[in-house]
DNA sequence: GACTAAACGAGACGGTACGTCTTGTCTTTCG
DNA sequence: CGAAAGACAAGACGTACCGTCTCGTTTAGTC
């Protein structure tokens, strides 16, 4: 896989078909929109595609690295980094635009089954954190990290966990909604 | 539970073997703390108990309820309700005690399963938190509820989040530890 | 297992149902009429005629042996020897009964079950060939030896088994009935 | 069988494995003369010949049509037909090749299950008679049709059915040996 | 009228095989 | 050589019955 710095050897043979990688992903999105992740398999999405098994299988190792590239596709890549000047605002912007972008369709259900996934492969726990989690974190982390001294929490640790586990736990459990209440109790919460 | 005082139907035909549960709930917790979650299927668990499939299936809808019930049997039901006075000591005892739970071997991996399995699952999702999930949080809202004043969050709602929140987001990622520090910083955030 | 002749220990404890034995002979030929045989089962017979499994295990040792017993209670048990004084008569006359009792709804079937099973399990094949066929043979062996002169066929032997053999292999293979001209020519074959 | 000249779809995806299917056939027959018929599963089959149950049910549909397969493969494929100008010495000749084909280990035990199968299977009633049955009732049928003023009873119909019917049913319930007797006195019946 | 003892209905139990499903690999042909 | 097709080994799924077992209940003698 890895190859020399320099001498590039030109690849060989048929190209990687752009188009069969866009069809895999979408009917990968398609499937579990429609008859849910864990009713989704490869094979599924093989024939939804039109697609053989082997070429699923040749560039991802699982179903939920398909699902995590579509994704990471089609769902806004960007997190965008408010600046408002003062965190209140901050904050509240950065809730609302995750709020909005957990509310798109099936976004959620797709997210926990993910991070179902993550609980039960190693493997891919490290992918979904590295590819997805730590760039989360690390937005919010940079947003309080302007502020320190308007944070009430320990602003590189705890104040990202307090915001991103209220937020799992939520959609993990179901018990209550991802609302505007939230977004502004948790800021009444970390901000002086 | 309660029966009319009078009339009692009396259970007909041979009765529920407790051995042969016990056995169950024994090898299942076995198996998953050996070979893990994913791997323990209900087949290895009827052989490791010496029992017939039949006999899960008669008793349990899914791998999960078998494990679920396992732990709440073997693992330390009781959840104190520390007392001492004032918010920080009972919450940091609440957290202790929790925290010392969660570092029973096998304790962890098994909770971030169940998880999993509740977001892959509707049905089981529901039996989780009421069998489960729900108690812990009631307590918690009980012993921050002696305590109004002395809590900077909505107590019966958000704090309670925050906490289970952050110890999930924790436990379910794996990029933090849950210890010491943590409890104290939970402290200070979340009590005047 | 012997007792002496006269002494009869008298049985103690509650004795036989017959209401119960009863049912459940009319339940298995009830099931193979409705379902057939091999989808009767020993589970399905005891439920639908309101009995324990243990019940029909305590008497019988298979589904067979239930059916055979129940075949032999309800159908015919006397197989008329027909004496008109010469063998041509007799023939015809025993194969016009045989072929009616067996035009009888759902003998046939039963029969290809039984047949089947003794081809399956040697202990009832030996029941099979005790209680059901070496009766029908004797029967037509019986017939024949009145008139050694007037069949072409070694009477004891070789005639009864051309017989049973056609009977049989029509019923078995269904390519041609059993009807009123295979008697005709069966006596031309074997009588003079 | 026969195709088109020109135009051939030409079949696509990997192609069935002739070993796996040899594999197959001969774990039956293996199996089945080892422990029974009866007691031979599909699941035992699969695990003797190193292959997939699913591999099993993709070419057959039971278990008695891989035994049947097997036979016809194994087993004599010829039927040979004497001609020796005489109904008589052709008929012996018939007779003693079938039994001797019969008296050939296992073959005997695998036909009563076959015949077993068919009578509690009504689609494997009619690829029995048909892969089968038919077949030497044809060639014994056209044996016949050559001397027709030789054999008393009714050529095409009847004597076959005299034949097959008393070797089946000795076959079949085993009170009587197939052997040289038989014949001759079969013989003696059936040719003037 | 209590006591013994076996039959009975009910249904749980340890097993085993079923036929289906999915996984991840392999072996073809086509483009 | 990539990709579609689909056969393959493996093995778990959940179901169905098997034949055995353990209950409480019933129904006859016997004391």
């Amino acid at each position: 896989m890895l190859r020399a710095s320099t001498s590039e050897p030109s690849p060989t043979g048929r190209p990687r078909s752009s188009a069969t990688r866009t069809a895999i992903l979408g009917a990968a999105l398609d499937l579990v929109a429609t008859i849910g992740y864990r009713e989704t398999t490869i094979e599924g999405i093989a024939k939804h595609a039109g697609a053989g098994k082997q070429t699923i299988y040749r560039w991802w190792p699982s179903k939920a690295d398909v699902v995590l590239e579509a994704l990471n596709e089609n769902a806004a890549r960007e997190i965008p980094l408010p600046d408002e000047g003062n965190l209140r605002a901050d904050l509240e912007a950065f809730l609302a635009a995750t709020f909005a972008a957990g509310r798109r369709p099936g976004v959620i259900s797709v997210l926990r089954a993910l991070m179902a996934e993550a609980q039960l492969d190693a493997r891919f726990a490290k992918v979904f954190d590295q590819n997805f989690l730590r760039h989360r974190r690390d937005v919010l982390a940079q947003l309080l990290r302007r502020y320190p001294e308007q944070c009430r929490a320990d602003s590189g640790t705890l104040a990202v966990d307090v915001v991103f586990g209220v937020l799992w736990y939520r959609a993990l459990v179901g018990h209550r909604n991802l609302d505007h209440a939230l977004a502004h109790s948790l800021v009444e919460l970390l901000a002086w």
